[in-house]
DNA sequence: ACAGGTCATGTTTACGTAAACATTCCTCGG
DNA sequence: CCGAGGAATGTTTACGTAAACATGACCTGT
């Protein structure tokens, strides 16, 4: 910067606030510094800007492997709303999901440069964690429950799964069956749940659920299971790719879909479009989830004490071909 | 610092040695510093041990918005294998793949917390940018041809595709179609080659190739015209969303998988297994590519003038159940 | 017993920036 | 024609840390 100012004639003050854009510089001197940052081809340090000013400018993700769809869609649309907020992105990967892997990921945290932190994990992690999140830095949840400890974005999980039931149940179908997600994941409890609760508050007893772990074949392994049941003529699928596994089992059992079994899905990944048949399912905006977690910290950056809340983003319903009446209707 | 210092009867030095693990602390001493932190909660200020070591400790990835699989799980992969360096991940996503957001991310890069960068995008992007990488900090482009201007690890998507085609023709099928990915796309390019290359290699004539955009939606209507050619007996697609769309498309005119057509994918993504039916296709080490990449940077941060060269991660043939010898044979 | 050495710890300083305060110079009204 | 006020710029200082150097205690071998 010194270098900078000497080339300039000006001294290191005016040329951090030609660096800061502040105004009472006059054009004429603003524009001598600016010729001298190019030729020396000068670049602010942002190590000395940060200790200075106090801040990084930089957000934390606390994630787990990049492993689902759904968090990698929100993750992306985090790092481009915090760009655009003149924030980099910081990643914190957990490897795997234990205990001390996260406790691990919270310390390191602690001597980490970053202003906020924006949690994409499964909170019956957070809770149990040993080691706390630094206080006094602002921390948003995305997608999982958080009690009323932090501020909380997410999808509609609920919403979405009522309309997947609602959409089965108005075709006709007596009843549906669903294929859940993993025990311990808040997004799986709750969308089953809100399957059971519409089933029964249409005067329906809900079967029993069966559950898989997200992934294809676990849905496939769960799609046998349904393909014996012969009242089975409506499922909904707590992920897309579960869908999909349910799919190839349904047809290798010779159940065809939609004619004798109806399929819905959740998370309306790219390629639900093209699954034997074009898949039913709930659509997320994940870009608009990522873009409030952002919203939310620097919100509370700027605010004292920022009231912890729920954020629930709309699903949408996209109607294909994996579904119909039920038959004989 | 100086708190801790105070309270532990020691010098501000002393906690800093004790802070970055230096030998030559008594233990009683060691243990009154430690305790003292924790005592006040001390947390070192890394913009602060930045400034001072002229490090940051963080490595850069630019990228373009999470878009394709192979991209994410090599993200994952850097920020794991950073993480177990010690080193933080700072993601630099380029929202659209313009020349403009590119000079952006670039610009951006040049005033940020990173000791390196590593570049999961198309080159030819990276060669028409106007702003230049800063020069002086390593850079490792992944997944991508760089020339010989920096350090690349790369899958060998050419011995990938020659053991898709290969398989294909040892099963007996006369020739094989080509299911290919963008023009602009690197990989894609490297994997029409190597098909080409491999038939040319048999004595073959190449059939066009068709051409998609990776998505499944694009191989769907590519199949939609495959479908039509009844000397169509076998496709090598240059990825498995493509592949997927290409089995619908396929299933939809009637030509059965793999009785009278067989497929190839390319990535082995965790759905293919249960694709309709089970996709055989060539598995990609994304883990390792990441994890060269992370070796990379950190071995050219330590020696001076490390050499432009090329590495390659090995591919493996999954063979599941959408190849067979062609009808009649 | 003392020179020479080693080890644990303390003191000084600089990293690059921006806030706070100081100075200079110019303008404008009375 | 002078003094008040304000705009542009300069000077000083502190942010928290770690390298470099300094100090002092204690040990060892002759």
């Amino acid at each position: 910067m010194s270098d900078v100012a000497r080339l300039a004639g000006v001294s290191a003050q005016t040329v951090s606030r030609v660096s800061n854009g502040f105004a009472g510089v006059t054009e004429e001197t603003r524009r001598q510094v600016l010729d001298a940052m190019r030729e020396l081809d000068y670049r602010p340090n942002s190590a000395a800007r940060a200790l200075r000013r106090g801040e990084f400018r930089t957000l934390g993700v606390i994630t787990f492997s990049l492993s689902t769809l759904g968090n990698i869609r929100t993750l992306d649309a985090i790092a481009t709303s915090a760009a655009r907020a003149g924030y980099a992105v910081t990643l914190l990967p957990v490897a795997v999901p234990t205990q001390d892997e996260v406790n691990g990921a919270f310390s390191r945290l602690g001597e980490l440069a970053v202003d906020a932190v924006i949690v994409i994990m499964e909170t019956h992690l957070l809770d149990a964690a040993t080691v706390s999140l630094p206080p006094g830095i602002p921390v948003v949840v995305a997608d999982s429950d958080a009690g009323d400890r932090y501020t909380v974005v997410d999808t509609d999980q609920a919403g979405g799964a009522r309309d997947a039931v609602r959409h089965l149940l108005d075709l006709g179908h007596t009843t549906v069956w669903h294929l859940a997600g993993p025990e311990d994941s808040f997004a799986a409890q709750r969308r089953a749940n809100a399957w059971r609760d519409t089933l029964t508050e249409a005067g329906l007893v809900p079967p029993p659920p069966v559950r898989g772990d997200w992934s294809a074949e676990s849905g496939y392994r769960a799609g046998l299971l349904l393909a014996e049941r012969p009242d089975c003529t409506a499922v909904f699928a707590a992920n897309d790719q579960m869908a999909l596994g349910l799919l190839r089992a349904l047809h290798e059992r010779g159940r065809t879909v939609p004619d004798e079994v109806s399929v819905v899905g959740f998370d309306d990944i790219p390629e639900s479009g093209s699954f034997l048949p074009p898949l039913t399912t709930i659509h997320q905006d994940f870009a608009e989830v990522g873009r409030l977690c952002v919203e939310g910290v620097l919100t509370s950056m700027r605010r004292p004490t920022p009231e912890p809340g729920t954020t629930l983003v709309p699903t949408r319903l996209v109607s294909r071909r994996s579904t119909a009446p039920p038959p004989g209707h």
